[in-house]
Formats: structure tokens, sequence, C-alpha cells
DNA sequence: CGTCATTCAGTTGTGCACAATTCAGTTGTG
DNA sequence: CACAACTGAATTGTGCACAACTGAATGACG
């Protein structure tokens, strides 16, 4: 495949692509800033809070795999819900390596306040329920492919000239 | 609308779709992030650098209106992009606020290697051209949304009390 | 003509994402 | 038991996003 294969026109549907699932995800991050900032919680915060609820107390490797992010950025940010009072952090005492992270009664009680956000925020989308979870469905799977793809840096190397 | 109106379920759900949408961008992101390494680019620096690419000359002002950066954002980036050698910035001679972007014959010359970067992320996502481009559009609907209801802060203020 | 509001880029400060490294604690193997 | 390999959290450094602010240049209006 040489470059005059892939014309202009492939950047620039690249650029309306890719600009859109960032601009997506900024939106979105932008009304939930909105809307939590009632909670004290940035969106990411967020998210960990709603894993904690469903969960209960969790090591942050466990956080960390439920949404897919490493201790570089859960350690500080777990120590900011931790000064927020939310959360405790404690060394588990059968694996002195694992800090294990516990809701405080604040933090339990914060999920009450956290009830309104998700209905607010598909009022603000205009989207109905079965558009979002058609929507869900739809980033998973190009998440799983892309996922997929990364790991395989070896074939993702290649793909352009060797079928 | 009290707040027991909200059940749990839909926190539940509320994760599952912000979380699908934060998770599809960084994993585009780090797709992206290995593509483009060999240009020595990151992901915003690529969009930057689309824009360029597709209207030559921008103040930064525009560019910042094609991809909804601010100055914040921008200024230490093009910084970035200048010290690699790929723009220049210069003061408008008729506005001497503004500061305009140039390419520079590097700037320019790397469009060539960058064609390919396209077609090696959409052979990532494992889609059909026609799927991404309707995801493309499903995508601009939702940020639309999103931005009208976050202009419009009050209206998102009061969604959840007053009808 | 001078003042004042506006516009544009840049800076500062906070928080997130991620790569790379460090270090303590654990586990497997000889 | 000893030692190597691994694991989990934290730290460091780079870069992005965004709010709030600064400061210079412009333009409008009295």
């Amino acid at each position: 495949m040489t470059t005059s294969g892939a014309p202009a026109d492939l950047l620039h549907l690249d650029k309306q692509i890719c600009f859109s699932l960032s601009a997506a995800s900024r939106a979105f991050n932008s009304v939930y800033r909105v809307l939590l900032k009632d909670l004290g919680l940035t969106y990411p915060q967020y998210l960990v809070m709603l894993v904690l609820w469903e969960h209960g107390e969790l090591p942050v490797k466990a956080v960390g795999e439920h949404l897919r992010l490493d201790s570089g950025t859960l350690s500080p940010l777990l120590k900011r819900l931790e000064a927020a009072g939310l959360v405790r952090r404690e060394r588990s005492a059968r694996d002195e390596r694992s800090v294990e992270v516990h809701l405080t009664e604040e933090g339990t009680a914060l999920r009450e306040r956290a009830q309104r956000v998700p209905q607010r925020i598909m009022a603000a989308t205009g989207f109905e329920l079965d558009e979002l979870r058609d929507l869900h469905a739809r980033l998973d799977r190009l998440t799983a492919a892309l996922d997929a793809a990364a790991r395989d840096t070896a074939a993702l190397e290649e793909t352009a000239d060797c079928p």
C-alpha cells in the first residue's frame, strides 16, 4: 500500500471521526462537571464512587480493573476522595501490598444525592434510553476491537504493508 | 421528582454508559498513540496538524474553534509543535493580538507520512466505513445536544425539579 | 480624542491519563 | 530456608483539558 493510494479525503474523514469522539467525550465530561459540582466530585471520581457503591469495599487493583485505570491515576484520585471524607484507604491485613478502599458513612450517603444525576444527563443528551443502550453497545464493541489491536501492537504495526 | 423515584438501576446504567464513552475515547487515544509515535505526534497534536493541513495557516483562535479547544490548551501544545519544527507562530501584522500558525516545510511534509494513519486506525476498529460514518453522525448529534444543555446551564440545573 | 468594553493569546493552578520506575511484600523454586 | 520472579501501590515526569486570570491591542462611543 503506497501513500498515493490514500487520498487526502481519508485524512479529512479521519479528522471528522476521531474529532467527533473526543468532542463527544469532552462534551459529556463538561455536562457531568456541571451536575457533579454539587456533589463535589469530578467525573472520574464519580466513576470510582459508582464502582464502590455497586461493589462495596474493593482493593485499589479491583477498582482499576473495573475502570481500566492504573495506580498512577487512581492513587492521587483516591487520596483526594479520602481528603474529601468519602472513602478510607486501609492496607489489607492478609496482603500488605494491597490497599482496600472503603466507603465512609459520608461516601455512602452521597449515593442518595447522586441518584438524580443519570436522569439529568439523559435529559441533556436528548436520547432515548434505547438509543443510549445502542450507542453503549457500539462503543463497547469499538473499544474491544481497539483494545485487541493495541494489545497486539506488532500486528498493528504491520497492517499497512503485510496482509 | 424525588430521589426515591430513581432506582439504583439508573446509577448502574449510568456507570455503563458514561464509562463506555470514556473507555472508547481512551482506547482510541491509545491506538493513535501507538501509530503516531512514529510521527512524533500526540493525538491532540495530530488533530491540530489535520486542521492545518486542511486549511493552511490559521490564527490560534480559528484552530481552537475547529477543535473546540481554548488558548489554555493550545498555547503550550503549539509551542511544542513549534519546538518540534512543524509549525511557526507569528504575530499577525494587521492585528497584533492575533497569532498565526504556519506550517513549516517539515510540517507540510509530515502529511505524506500521516496518510497511512487513518486506514490503520480503521483496520484496528474492525468497523466498516459506513458504520464509522454512522457512529460519527450519532456522536455529533450527542455532542450538539450536550453542548446545548451545557450552554444553557440554568435549564440543566432545573430539569430535576422545575418542569 | 480619550475612555472603556471587548478580543485574543498567554499564564497559573487543578485534576486526569499514562509510561516508567521504585519499593515493599508475596510466592514459587531449588 | 534462600533467592529469584512477580505483584500491588505509589511516585515521577510529560502532556492534555479547563477555569480563572493577566495583559496587550483593538474598536466603539460619548
